[in-house]
DNA sequence: CGACTTACGTACCGATCGGTACCGAATATC
DNA sequence: GATATTCGGTACCGATCGGTACGTAAGTCG
């Protein structure tokens, strides 16, 4: 690499600036906010990760290898009950992490928005679509496996534990405790599959 | 009353600024955002309501009166199982009516959010709580009345329905279809009481 | 018709928004 | 050491943020 190296680790600069992102959602988060939590300049921030939208996109997909790399892990899980349970078990830790914002990214980072923030509401959206398409397919090839009953609509099965992930971020978001959460969790898969 | 009459309706004006605010959030529904949907001036607005926070406040009533007034329908079902089908019901139904913003003002209005936003978002997570007390409240009842079974964790079936409820919201923001979210609906509660 | 009271419209306030021009500082290559 | 190249800091850009001062219009009272 030639000419002046750069000051920071860029690494760990897109970390501080997915927590906030995180804690503060996209529209609530100033580049004020984001480049002193990064501990750089509003020009490094730009040079290094274009703008504002380009560096939510980043800190989305740092979100994914880290705090909801629960996800993929869960869908490599060898039954439709275990995924499941994964899956719910991961967001309720990583929404109420001690030290962490409370929540998750993909919900509160930009639920609603005005002009501004409606590339981050977009961007999330499919986020979340992406993530029910994970675990329905995982549920559709429970079902050719015959690890689910035959008939079994992976589809639907899908929508509600995502559905059930979302309300507990937003739960969490709200304050609710990690026991009570993980109780909600326990009593949605009670009855699985249903 | 004395002086120059208004020139507008306050109630129509606060229902147009209730459905900015609903689908913008509160960050995102800049004043001039308001006051043109409301078509009226700053000036107006402030003098009619105070200021961006209080007009918030009222925004919030008028949606507690109107599309979130299933809630306290629902409570008045008599039977814990006929109460959870209503308010899940109700709640599919107002998150994704046709016309209106998709999603619920008391969870995107304001689920994350910067130092600006810092009020909004105490206001609606207060809010969330108040729901949760409203069905605790109505399931202990049943408890007493031999409704729901003895010793029934009132609290914790509470804290599920409205966690459902939440994640219908997220999902109805992200554009999920009616049909799907009744489908979680039915989903959730097909195994009542758990 | 005045006098009084209230609402409206304009023009403006300081602060902050996301984003950039510019120049000096730091390093690799020659 | 000179030069080329990149990075960092300051100072600034126009636009917009929430909020307000002030003059004027539109009514009710005497």
């Amino acid at each position: 690499m030639i000419g002046r190296p750069r000051g920071f680790d860029a690494d760990e600069a897109l970390h501080a600036a997915m927590l906030v992102f995180w804690r503060q959602g996209y529209e609530g988060a100033s580049l004020a906010d984001l480049t002193g939590a990064m501990g750089i300049t509003k020009t490094s921030m730009y040079a290094a990760f274009g703008n504002k939208e380009q560096l939510f996109r980043k800190a989305l997909a740092r979100y994914d290898e880290g705090p909801a790399s629960y996800a993929l892990r869960a869908v490599e899980k060898p039954t439709a009950r275990e995924v499941a349970t994964a899956f719910l078990t991961g967001s309720v830790h990583t929404t109420t992490q001690p030290g962490g914002p409370a929540g998750c990214l993909g919900v509160q980072g930009s639920l609603a928005a005005g002009d501004a923030g409606e590339p981050a509401r977009e961007i999330l959206a499919e986020w979340r679509t992406n993530g029910r398409q994970l675990l329905e397919t995982r549920f559709r090839r429970a079902v050719d496996e015959g690890d689910l009953p035959p008939g079994t609509d992976a589809r639907r099965l899908a929508l509600f534990v995502m559905t059930v992930a979302f309300g507990i971020a937003v739960q969490a978001a709200s304050g609710v405790s990690r026991t009570d959460l993980q109780e909600i969790a326990d009593t949605a898969l009670h009855h699985w599959p249903v």
